[in-house]
DNA sequence: GCTATATTTCGTCATATGGCGAAATGACGG
DNA sequence: CCGTCATTTCGCCATATGACGAAATATAGC
């Protein structure tokens, strides 16, 4: 009970849904997410350690650099049908397809930039 | 997007989910869901009103009481895959079992006489 | 229509949640 | 190890949410 609770109240925000549905197919590193959502960095930190302590994604640390993707195999069968959920209810809705091109055009900026520039802010 | 984070917050309250499989395959009077979580009168309504706007509920009315139940075919599909999804989860928890016998208790209880104790208290 | 009564609506309160900025942390390059 | 910089943690504020009780609404039976 307390598992499911925690995986329904991480996907009770629109943007922690957002985050998900960016990270469909692909990893991103925080400071892209900060990009696509327009949030403060320590915002954004707060959602993805709620999406990640429901096991809705996992962290890799690379270098300066932390990336986040959708949890596999390793997670709970009801976290993986949430999951799946998610992205078969929403990835063709206006909105998630206009982050997915936002998405690809910060895929394209040198993520040191971006950085730098969200630090600057 | 809109629509899918009206059935993920509807499912981000523990005591609504407790409701939805309450309502596993059969109807209940909001006096039993009353008597089950052992809330205010006016809080479940509120309760019910949310899920009913998810669609994740629809009510009858039957003289003095009304029914609810789980929505059917009627009901988008991701609403329903939200439904299965919560079922699959948790009947097999053991607070949600305890409340599946909670309920077969109430079911041999009048209505009239629950909300009438309900109405003194 | 009037009364009784099941449910809903409304107003209020306490707590939870999401947002930010400042300070702390941790990793890399010197 | 020291500075730089990406990310996280912390403290704070504004708003959202869930709870209740009182009052309003709706339905049944007289």
């Amino acid at each position: 009970m307390f598992a499911f609770m925690t995986t329904t109240k991480a996907l009770s925000d629109e943007n922690r849904v957002r985050i998900l549905l960016a990270l469909d197919g692909r990893e991103l590193c925080v400071c892209q997410i900060i990009e696509l959502l327009g949030l403060a960095p320590s915002t954004v930190s707060k959602h993805m350690s709620i999406l990640a302590n429901a096991r809705l994604v996992e962290g890799r640390q690379d270098g300066r650099w932390r990336y986040y993707r959708l949890t596999g195999d390793e997670a709970p069968d009801e976290v993986r049908e949430a999951i799946a959920w998610t992205l078969r209810s929403l990835s063709k809705i206006p909105q998630i397809c206009q982050d997915a091109e936002r998405v690809k055009e910060i895929l394209n900026l040198d993520p040191e930039v971006l950085c730098r520039a969200q630090n600057r802010a």
